[in-house]
DNA sequence: TCCAATTTAATCGCATGCGATATATATAAG
DNA sequence: CTTATATATATCGCATGCGATTAAATTGGA
């Protein structure tokens, strides 16, 4: 969160000040990515709603697309999550029908997530394909916001172990 | 979330296909954004911390720093949540000191909403500002980003309001 | 070999989001 | 005036995220 740094001085001091128009929420970047994220939850709800999918379920399915007996640290690599949200998430998945978790019989600490065939073929439907549109991007856009948010979120990903690691 | 129009008929069949790189996690824009939210909320985290604030509890003060004796719906307008997501975090920064929850005189349905001079002094001192940097963001790259996803978000919530009012 | 440290999942508690419902107040109809 | 409808907020249950802890298995060192 970050008022631009132009405004900041202009911002400060405030003890009494009633405007706070350099303030506003449409400023924040977070907020921008806060309630974006909120709104494709509320895009994808009716779609995943007839699947009897979650919007974190689903994004589970695709990382798990990605590749057949990922452990749940490789999984929670992919969706920056670790196993105290991830396991409860999969048991569902798996009580659904969409993935098969077993203890690895080499290193019995680890569980190997893949998908059935099930899962396979409800991810071959493409259920979001229609929400492209909903973007309101065209293709190029497209890929351009989307490589821009995942540079931010690296760089703060970054930064925050970078924090982390100093103390 | 889609793939690419151009590689999802490269990617149908799957019956069997080990190859599913078309339908990698991070070609879905709504998984940037998703992930680069968790990533902002563990980016404050340390620093809300110290204050006894959640991340949303954060939001809302500066939602509220927009204007005093807001309704519950106003700032759920302004947040984009209801009073069932709002009531209870409002009830907290009340119980912490930061906010004044009283009953509309002329309306008793309304609960107005406004910042202690706790709450505003707690704003002032701008306990995100050193979270710019950690964008990896210039100011104007900044801007940039924040208005796309700011437009990004702007049409989902077009697109499936209008889906439900068609049903 | 034996045991302490490490690693991997799982469990528990708390704070959101959100659909469904309840409650209280205000407004409109008759 | 009385009652039906509408509106604003609050409550409840479920599904994440996440810090803290636990449990089980593996690894490494004496």
């Amino acid at each position: 969160m970050t008022t631009s740094p132009k405004m900041k001085t202009s911002n400060l001091p405030s003890t009494k000040s009633p405007d706070n128009s350099g303030r506003k929420l449409s400023k924040f970047l977070c907020f921008a990515v806060y309630s974006a994220n909120l709104a494709f939850g509320r895009a994808y709800k009716p779609i995943l709603d007839e699947l009897g999918l979650t919007y974190t379920q689903y994004i589970a399915l695709q990382a798990l697309s990605e590749g057949d007996e990922q452990t749940v640290g490789e999984l929670g690599e992919k969706m920056f999550l670790e196993s105290n949200t991830l396991t409860p998430i999969l048991k569902k998945l798996e009580l659904a029908g969409y993935v098969r978790r077993q203890r690895d019989a080499a290193d019995e600490r680890q569980v190997r997530v893949t998908l059935t065939s099930a899962g396979r073929r409800l991810l071959d439907t493409d259920p979001a394909a229609s929400l492209m549109d909903a973007t309101g991007l065209g293709g190029a856009d497209f890929a351009e916001v989307q490589e821009s948010v995942t540079r931010l979120r690296d760089n703060l990903l970054r930064a925050t172990r970078a924090r982390s690691e100093k103390s």
